[in-house]
DNA sequence: CTGAAAGCGCTAACAA
DNA sequence: TTGTTAGCGCTTTCAG
């Protein structure tokens, strides 16, 4: 509500005076900045955001494309991303893409003039089409590598290596894989991951799905696993595994007893108290803050500024939960 | 990239004419018009969001403020809200407050001059305050009632009650509760209607907490409820109940046989396959649908237009679950 | 129906 | 160190 000039008059200065004493202090009299300030503080003074934008060409305002809302992995990169875009004293936007190439589109294309820069969280573009939007606004790329673009990623094949050599120790041999979203980049890793496993002659690998990544779904899939003979289940992500188990305890079967189980990712339970569910443990909010805080690097970088390195997370895994011996026929 | 100038002059019409054919096409001639639509087509124009926001004083972005991003009940709100918030054609911004009253107060502050409009998920402000928040930029609750104020909130209370009845009739007489996070105004309802009951002769009520509203909370609890000697249990929400009941099937204890449990609010797992715990089901995403699409219409009111009215959306119950008569001892 | 002109509130040269 | 002067790109009277 109260403007510059009005804020000038009181504090008997120009406007500039008022706008460097806010955006540049050192650059005004510590006598004049006192009194601006006391002026501003005294009708309650906020710059105009838009008018900043038009004449700055910065909004404040980063863009966070996402899938959708309604899993772990996503609501925790989502509240990293928040967080440091708070700290960055920034705002996030959050788009939801469904994972539809044409929405991401359309939101890069509406967001862009808006925002000052982009995370994209596995995005479904190409990786010229997302170089593109680069040109114009930085991007950060979570979970997904495109060349030329800062990407973070995890290293879920690392951990999931670590699993399926547990499982082989431990005599198993017949391993069911609940799979994730059709057409997932990450299930694609993770089933490329399986596959060079399963070239293993002590390991036969059985896909269940594709399905979404849903508690509902790896309850849906209890049966399956169980009609398949399999004496391990490894599922998509950690809802899937929660389902899966819940459901499998209603019939009576007995984890790690009768069937050992492990999430590819895990985020949501990874501290349950007493013995954990085994699963690859995925850094999802540090992913978010790393995105963000690249973008901010690069929103205030020089031209000469070198792009900030792209990086792949470590996971870690707790072996020790529910993997065991198969069960003797 | 490209401005309205340009866009002008290959149409060789004004700027004017330009800025009126994208805004209010029925203002131009259907030949100009044409003409405007391909120059702009052309050229690839966006306008500038800032400078439209400069003049016209509306930024098409709506905020919301919520305490968490952690638990299914804001996160369902906000996909509702997301998704309507994109077919009134604006940008949700999120912001996150802890339940903190002095981040909701800065957000709201901070916020206050980017948005048109703002969405409060459980705000811990006053009504004072928020009312004079609404004095400037439209307002709309959830989950909260603030008189003067439009509000959206559930009935759990009524589904609660529902499951209390159903078990009395099963002949429980201790019921323990799992309770929520401190100081929450939802959980204070909850235990009003709590004590509502417990003052009936036939059912005494255990609280347990407070604790935070999580998978690993509810776990934790599990060796308490079974201490506790009572029949049945009631959490606070479905992720609570989820964990202890995970955590009870670790231990051997069947549900509902061996105990009778329930959550006060479900939005994760109502789709269970098979016999789906018993929970007072709340429509979340609808919640945050309404209360944006209130917010649009606030907006877009006349001065002379009514406030929309608050409401409060009823909640649905699975009575048949995990509810069965208590084991005799 | 269209164009000219005056800002919206702020920042950023440029002078003083 | 401060003030003056132009805009940033769009919308919106006001004339024509």
């Amino acid at each position: 509500m109260a403007g510059l000039e009005e804020v000038a008059r009181i504090a008997k200065v120009s406007a500039s005076t008022v706008s460097r004493a806010m955006s540049r202090p050192d650059m005004v009299s510590p006598r004049t900045l006192e009194r601006v300030r006391a002026a501003a503080e005294q009708v309650g003074f906020r710059a105009n955001p838009a008018a900043r934008a038009l004449t700055t060409g910065r909004t404040g305002f980063l863009a966070m494309l996402v899938p959708g809302l309604d899993n772990p992995f996503y609501a925790g990169s989502i509240a990293g991303a928040q967080a440091m875009a708070k700290e960055t004293g920034r705002w996030l936007i959050i788009a939801v893409t469904d994972g539809s190439p044409e929405r991401e589109a359309a939101a890069l294309g509406e967001l862009e003039g808006q925002v000052d820069g982009f995370v994209l969280l596995m995005p479904v573009g190409t990786a010229a089409e997302l170089k593109k939007v680069h040109d114009r606004r930085p991007v950060v790329v979570v979970n997904r590598k495109v060349p030329g673009l800062t990407s973070y990623t995890v290293d879920t094949p690392g951990g999931l290596a670590r699993v399926y050599d547990r499982l082989v120790e431990l005599g198993h041999t017949d391993v069911a894989y609940l799979a994730g979203p059709p057409g997932s980049w990450m299930d694609r890793r993770r089933q490329q991951t399986l596959s060079d496993h399963a070239s293993r002659p002590d390991l036969r690998i059985r896909v269940l799905g594709p399905m979404p990544p849903e508690f509902t779904e790896g309850a849906a899939a209890a049966d399956a696993v169980l009609a398949s003979g399999c004496t391990a289940a490894l599922a998509y992500n950690s809802s899937v595994l929660l389902g899966l188990v819940f459901e499998l305890s209603r019939r009576g079967v007995r984890v790690p007893e009768d069937i050992s189980v492990a999430a590819a990712d895990d985020m949501a339970f990874a501290d349950l108290p007493g013995a954990p569910l085994t699963a690859v443990r995925v850094p999802v909010a540090e992913l978010g803050r790393r995105a963000v805080s690249a973008l901010a690097d690069i929103i205030e970088a020089t031209p000469e500024t070198p792009r900030p390195p792209s990086r792949t997370l470590p996971t870690t895994v707790h072996l020790t939960g529910s993997l065991a011996a198969p069960r003797r026929e």
